[in-house]
RNA sequence: GGCCCGGUAGUUCAGUUGGUUAGAAUGCCAGCCUGUCACGCUGGAGGUCGAGGGUUCGAGCCCCUUCCGGGUCGCCA
């Protein structure tokens, strides 16, 4: 059993000491990191969520207190009353932070003993994520762990106070809610006192804050937990954090200017990045035909090159067809890969290509004074000369081509600029390169369903100049809506909303709503603009996604105390699990076999 | 639901064409050691090769099934 705390006070976190502190004697607690025993001699590496200060038994102590040291282990929770000493210069340890100084120890106390733990606790380790996970209180004792968390703490609390001071309100909204069937799959919640009926848990708080705005509360925000019960990925958790917020009487650009603000703010508090502001604006049509995806990563080039005018009345079939069939063929320049990629890995670019819908890839390797390419035979030489102008071709280049359906050509185009920075390592990994994009497209149509979706939400509002198209071609009318994105991360997204309702109940005819599912649905919101709406508009930003790229990680499960595993299971608490018939029957529920 | 990668001492890994008693490093345990900080030296313990089945004289290695973890496509208003 481990010793008493009783009558001992800690004075400062381990790496708080430093040689100001010479002389006194101070009390600290905390883990044992490292021991090394010399015989006569015993240092402990002792670690505290500061870091690590190392502490000294020598032969001045009573050989009852040695002795205790000597029975010290790994992982050992200590109080320790000493000393503060300077080392001897020639004992001085420049890696540590507190390598100038150690504690001389007077009085020990094993507040706790511990068994070997099934990893060792140390910065960047590469254990098993399993395990890692399975274990994770001690995970969650690793230096870096720590700092991902205390950096996440510090972005969230420059959050409150950023938006505090920009005058909102942090309000709470319920986790018991209505499920909606837009969007993703909810999780379902019985009730036990309405047999047959379901809370759902929210997605995002979007009706509530919206109904926030006509109570009038002007500007609303929280950090709150939303879920969706999808597949997971390295950057999407079942539950995940936002930092949302809604905001009266603004138009797009008050939206994104106040929340470029704020990632201003804490990219200069927390990493001490000097970030320019305003961040760079393009629309959503731009941002496809320079980059094929809706969250381009701007930090290099490789930017799309639409070659469809050219090779439309052309030989080859591929090309010519997609065109005239409305699609189109764009083509990225891998500069120097004609010369550096072998032919394997130019295969290995067409499965890429592949993966996301492209019947194939067509390319060109750029040589001194010819071309290699598997289709050219097909062209004219002046068409293949246009192709190389406009590619800006020079020796040595590899020229990718993708032609089909204009979404595939984006799609599989995007990706494959993606691959081919990451293999030829044209990333700039400590640039963070922020954009908003904006005007995205209303709708998009739903080929399973034969009928057009929200590509944001159904009431994200139409922009203003569109509004003639919504009855007519209502593929063409372009949103309010805007997502902010870093590196290639969409790390937020909202709109302006409607906040007419008779607008809102056409949205809702046009997503295939009848006037009676409206009102079943949502019928509290609509209700609710009947009595005088502010226009209003909002936000949210994953919390998750942007500490990972601040803490530098790649996946969200390093910036999230205890996440869950691919399956959506938590492999520590293993949940979920089954439960009680009992439980099942107050439920009014039944499992099938 | 599909595709790809992985699973061997506590941990990180190696393991040849299928062939003796499955190795290394580190951690752990014991002994020695008064200036270490990846302490050092000596010795020791430690294995359901993810699980089940099959092929074979013989399987960590080949085949089938399955479980677990990761990445990804679909999915994620």
């Amino acid at each position: 059993m481990g010793e008493s705390i009783f009558g001992m006070k800690r004075t400062h976190r381990c790496a708080e000491l430093n040689a100001s502190n010479v002389g006194q004697q101070v009390t600290v607690m905390g883990w044992t990191h490292k021991r090394r025993n010399l015989g006569g001699l015993i240092f402990v590496d002792l670690r505290d969520r500061s870091g690590i200060v190392q502490v000294v038994f020598n032969s001045e102590l009573s050989a009852e207190i040695f002795e205790k040291a000597e029975s010290i282990r790994t992982e050992y929770v200590l109080a320790v009353v000493g000393e503060v000493a300077n080392r001897a210069p020639e004992a001085l340890n420049p890696k540590m932070a507190t390598g100038e100084i150690e504690i001389i120890v007077k009085e020990l106390r094993i507040l706790s003993d511990a068994e070997t733990t099934p990893f060792y606790i140390e910065e960047d380790s590469d254990v098993n994520e399993t395990l890692r996970l399975k274990y994770r209180y001690l995970d969650l004792r690793r230096p870096d762990m720590q700092r991902n968390l205390i950096l996440r703490h510090k972005v969230a609390k420059i959050a409150r106070d950023y938006y505090d001071q920009n005058g909102f309100l942090e309000i709470e909204t319920p986790m018991l809610t209505k499920s909606t069937p837009e969007g993703a799959r909810d999780y379902l919640v019985p009730s036990r006192v309405h047999p047959g009926k379901f809370f759902a848990l929210p997605q995002s708080p979007q009706l509530f804050k919206q109904l926030l705005m006509v109570s009038g509360y002007d500007r609303y925000m929280q950090i709150v937990k939303c879920f969706r019960d999808e597949d997971l990925r390295a950057d999407r958790q079942p539950e995940f954090t936002q930092i949302d917020l809604e905001m009266s009487f603004v138009n797009v650009e008050d939206v994104l200017e106040i929340n470029e603000g704020f990632i201003k703010k804490a990219f200069d508090e927390v990493l001490g990045i000097k970030l320019q502001t305003p961040f760079l604006r393009m629309t959503y049509q731009e941002a496809m035909d320079r980059f094929g995806s809706d969250k381009p990563d701007i930090r290099f080039g490789l930017e799309l090159i639409n070659m469809s005018d050219i090779v439309e009345t052309c030989g080859f079939k591929v090309f010519s067809g997609a065109v005239q069939d409305g699609g189109s063929v764009r083509a990225i320049n891998a500069k120097g890969c004609g010369k550096a990629f072998s032919r394997r890995e130019i295969d290995a670019l067409v499965e890429v290509v592949k993966t996301y819908g492209a019947k194939g890839m067509a390319w060109i390797s750029v040589e001194e004074n010819e071309i290699k390419s598997s289709f050219a035979k097909f062209l004219s030489e002046e068409e293949v000369k246009a192709i190389l102008d406009r590619a800006k071709a020079e020796p040595g280049d590899l020229i990718c081509f993708v032609a089909d359906k204009n979404e595939v050509v984006y799609e599989a185009l995007g990706q494959l600029r993606l691959e081919v920075a990451k293999k030829t390592n044209i990333i700039d990994e400590s640039e963070f390169k922020f954009l908003w994009i904006t005007e995205f497209p209303l709708l998009e149509y739903d080929d399973e369903e034969k009928r057009y979706v929200a590509k944001h939400h159904p009431f994200t509002s139409p922009m203003d100049e569109d509004m003639q198209y919504l009855d007519t071609d209502p593929g063409k009318v372009r949103a309010k809506a805007y997502d902010i994105v870093l590196n290639g991360n969409e790390i937020g997204g909202g709109s302006i909303r409607i906040h007419d309702q008779t607008l809102q109940s056409k949205m809702f005819k046009l997503l295939g709503f009848t006037e009676e599912q409206a009102w079943d649905r949502f019928g509290f919101l609509l209700e609710a603009f009947k009595y005088g709406t502010p226009p209003h508009g909002g936000l949210a930003f994953g919390l998750d996604r942007l500490v990972m790229i601040m803490a530098g990680r790649s996946s969200i499960r390093d910036v999230i105390a205890f996440p869950k595993v691919q399956n959506a299971s938590d492999l520590m608490s293993n949940a979920p699990d089954i439960v009680d018939d009992k439980q099942i029957n107050e439920l009014h529920i039944e499992l099938s076999k």
